[in-house]
DNA sequence: ACTTGTCCTGTCATGCCGTCAGCTTACCGA
DNA sequence: TCGGTAAGCTGACGGCATGACAGGACAAGT
């Protein structure tokens, strides 16, 4: 499926090289988590990595492309997210379930990978299709899940019918984005996390359905 | 007020220091909307001004301090947009103009500043307190004037007591900054940049009023 | 032991960073 | 008019990161 991992210069990696590989991938995911993007070294990497510049540019171009790298295996994990939403109900109580569910799964999962999915968010808004397309990989999975809801809904006459699905649920999802790294911001404004998480649920399931939730 | 402005090396700038000081913020600025914050080197910026590196350190101790100076200058300016929510009614019509028009300031603000703007987002994600106090300053009218809106709201009991003004304000600032920085995200979910606005804006009334707009 | 292909590093030219001393320019009072 | 003083700018330099290469170390098969 993902072919074979190669070197820049046309190699096949083998054992230990993809380990080397994998090495220097979880020390500039680490580098990234402690230090700002623009401060981050080859050399550091390297060196954290026990190993010496020239190694890094055997398997990467340079940073970027390895934090490209990075950002792909955080997008395929990212696709499970559908799992919280797709299929799941949005009317009545179960509704009010799933919108929680949802807020959680992201939330969690942003926390989880906050260092490289801001990194993308930048590479993104700068317009590079390659970070952009990532970008989309990981939103896309939920996007669509929630537009489907909409949609059904929508079919049921529960919503209006000249709204359209991907633009709530693209509000949605990038409403969501934006309040999981931003996390912390919400505490100066005197919100705890414990807080917004409900607030936030509020919110998604009234784009999506129009109502308030019954509880 | 701001006092005077002066050299790194305690100098006070003159008529001609302030005017190469500015030149070099806007070439800085220019250079920023075209290419990668990773890759934006003083050289260039320095280059770009028609003066040297040197010159370039002598007002600012490196790339990220005048930055901040540019987010300062952009914060100001955005410091106005509590005008476009500030007293305004959210109830029947005038509620679903005042959206509309919050969302339509808030978009044209963002686009017009989009490169120092994400620049800002970054920092303040990577935790930087000084950009993250800028980040504040910037969403901090627009934020208090809806928290406002919406502890008013809850005065006349038309809105869930129990609910927090801030989390909710907070939410929906959040989710205009995000979608303004990735307008062009949209379009590959299918949605135009002008069927956004309506979209946003009636999630914004959704979040503030708890209720669809009467249009 | 020998061969083969993978894997790593020492080294080097290049270019940016950040600082300093020293030069030029503008202002001001005598 | 003429120094004196401070502002304004730059050339040059040591230091460090980058990115390329060739060659040495290592593992596996014969």
């Amino acid at each position: 499926m993902t072919g074979q991992v190669r070197t820049v210069d046309g190699r096949v990696a083998g054992r230990r090289g993809q380990a080397t590989r994998q090495k220097l991938l979880d020390c500039l995911s680490e580098m990234l988590s402690s230090s700002p993007y623009r401060d981050v070294k080859v050399i550091d990497v390297a060196r954290k990595a026990g190993t010496s510049p020239a190694t890094f540019y055997q398997y990467f171009p340079d940073v970027e492309g390895a934090v490209l790298e990075i950002a792909d295996q955080v997008a395929a994990e990212g696709a499970g997210l559908t799992g919280t939403v797709e299929g799941c109900s949005w009317v009545g109580k179960a509704g009010w379930q799933t919108a929680q569910e949802l807020v959680d799964g992201f939330l969690e999962f942003w926390r989880k990978n906050d260092a490289i999915l801001r990194v993308v968010d930048l590479g993104a808004a700068e317009g590079d299709k390659r970070f952009y397309k990532l970008r989309m990989k990981i939103l896309n999975s939920v996007n669509g899940s929630l537009a489907d809801a909409v949609a059904e809904l929508q079919a049921k006459g529960k919503v209006d019918k000249d709204l359209n699905p991907a633009a709530i649920a693209g509000s949605v999802v990038v409403m969501l984005a934006a309040a999981a790294s931003h996390q912390k911001g919400f505490s100066s404004w005197g919100v705890k996390q414990a807080e917004l998480k409900p607030h936030l649920a509020l919110l998604v399931h009234l784009a999506v359905t129009g109502k308030k939730p019954a509880k």
